[in-house]
DNA sequence: GTGAAAGCGCTAACAA
DNA sequence: TTGTTAGCGCTTTCAC
């Protein structure tokens, strides 16, 4: 493979001149450039970004750390982050998590060692003291999804508590009496919340919040399917049910089709995330919607800021977007309000 | 941030035996081996990937080229390849294309000069020739969904001309008399052994193939919405439609919605790829099913094998995967077996 | 078993 | 405008 020497040689410049055409080619007078960029066409000559990354203390690449990607919230986050970065030309190291904690911790300390520019955090079990490791190499990150009160860190942030509390509240509203909860893991902060705002909703009515109608998935199909066909065992047949994500909704809508009940006659179900999927199966999943992409984009926006900043210290910010209620038919909306005013 | 001087001089040694005890520890006496990890762990030491990478020439990096991550191909593609690499201690540089032919070149380029071990390329559009480039820097690859006569290129390939075959086949042993058929993007392959298989099955059984009916999609949901309505407009209403892909084929099934039609009883679809959400949509979709988080697993077991050969030659594989047909509620079969027979 | 030193390919400060 | 040269942090010969 040519190097930048070889280049310097053929074009009958020395290699400094060379790097300016690639770096600072307004620099070089134009004979010389020309001559010089005549070399690099012929040798197809690319510079090794390893020896640049060395010197210049940059790589153009971000770290881009997500519990699963087959969970259809992360490849739009990907996305989303992506098309910010591809323009400014970086690129995307990408690294599944699996929701384990220790992986997590992994995958930060190689990306780390890789020198990433900025790293993007999705939904991490890390405590406040960990994310010290990433400030003391001064690398900029945003969490995306997750929430940390220390006030130098990057935030994008949905009001999870707010939007388990509008689904639970609407179930409510519909008239359910006996509403279920499926978690995710509990390792998460966004589960915790999801749950809390679960139990303010039932507190506010007046229900009697019982843990036995809460089960913990693991935020996948099959963690949905596995949780109700739990609560059918354990408590009987709940009238509703309010589920952490959409994934585990579709898995515990299949279950409560297998175990012979109907969805929302029998069960309501409100999910949670809006992902496209929700408005295709049968019936039409209600849920909580959030900006998944534009999430994305917006944590890919702050952290370029932060990235690109000379300064030492540039400001944090911490994000909060408002989730909104989408009424679709698992939740049986429709029919109760006719039965309500009938 | 502590470099490799600054332990060795910590603990009393050269740079060279905390290199020894970082990648050869049993070359080192035990005594200065426990002194100098002690040191590491103290200073919380972790090695400059890029440094080494300069030296070593190995980045424990592999490229993975992907026409968009939003269809949910192609995050179980991801999650095959980076369940083989991470275990072995590689991470992932992700690209998406957007199934253009110009930024899979510049994305190619990008992660060769970042030095990239290896190489997933997903549906590309490149020409023998252009592999070359890659095949010049002695960097291995595999192409994925994709194929090259070029016997020295690595394949991992679904016949997408039988899998059309079967589809297209299926739909008229149903007794349609007119099937149109949506394509993908018309410079990739796979979209035109897609369009081969269709004429195939059609010439086979002296149906008239007519170009008016075949539409070129985007291979998004919203390109077989678009589709749709312009094979209404310019031809009227077909019975049956063959979609290159699922993503477009709930696009289309949209579209038929809309225009006032039913799935299948108007216009039957198959589709294909069997994506998840082909078995929850309603109607459910009949597609066209080929292991994809396996063939990620394929492809990257296979690159592992290339990667990790020492050899500059090592022998390539084309590696092929049958597809199979997945009968669901969409191509209402089971109808027009009804209306056959009696 | 350990150390000294060359060098990976580049950038950037300094000199000319 | 151009060239010389000192590193960047590591691995890896070659001595000892």
């Amino acid at each position: 493979m040519a190097n930048i020497r070889k280049i310097s040689e053929l074009a009958g410049v020395s290699v400094a001149t060379v790097s300016r055409v690639l770096n600072n080619p307004s620099t070089v007078s134009e004979e010389t450039r020309n001559r010089v960029i005549q070399v690099i066409e012929e040798m197809n000559y690319v510079p090794n970004s390893i020896a640049r990354s060395l010197t210049t203390n940059r790589t153009s690449t971000i770290g881009l750390i997500i519990p699963n990607i087959l969970n259809p919230l992360y490849p739009s986050i990907a996305k989303g982050v992506e098309d910010v970065f591809y323009k400014k030309g970086y690129n995307i190291l990408l690294s599944n998590t699996e929701y384990d904690a220790k992986r997590e911790k992994a995958c930060i300390e190689m990306l780390l060692s890789k020198k990433v520019d900025g790293l993007i955090i999705c939904s991490s079990a890390l405590k406040n003291t960990e994310f010290n490791i990433i400030t003391k190499q001064k690398v900029p990150f945003v969490l995306l999804g997750d929430y940390v009160e220390d006030s130098d860190i990057n935030v994008v942030y949905t009001d999870y508590l707010l939007g388990a509390y509008m689904a639970t509240t609407h179930l409510i509203k519909a008239g359910y009496k006996t509403i279920a909860h499926i978690s995710g893991p509990m390792n998460r902060r966004v589960s915790i919340e999801k749950l809390e705002g679960y139990k303010k909703a039932l507190c506010e009515s007046g229900y009697k919040y019982d843990d036995e109608y809460v089960i913990t998935g693991n935020n996948q199909i099959d963690g949905g399917h596995l949780a109700l066909k739990k609560i059918l065992k354990k408590k009987g047949k709940p009238d509703a049910i309010f589920v952490a994500n959409d994934l585990m909704a579709l898995g515990a809508i299949e279950a409560i089709k297998v175990a012979g009940y109907t969805v929302p006659g029998d069960i309501a179900v409100v999910g949670f995330d809006d992902i496209d999927v929700a408005s295709l199966v049968e019936p039409k999943l209600t849920t909580i919607t959030h900006p998944v992409y534009r999430m994305g984009l917006t944590a890919a926006r702050l952290l370029l800021d932060n990235v690109l900043t000379e300064e030492e210290e540039c400001f944090k910010q911490k994000i909060f977007i408002q989730p909104m209620l989408k009424v679709r038919k698992s939740c049986g909306y429709d029919n109760r309000i006719e039965e309500i005013f009938s």
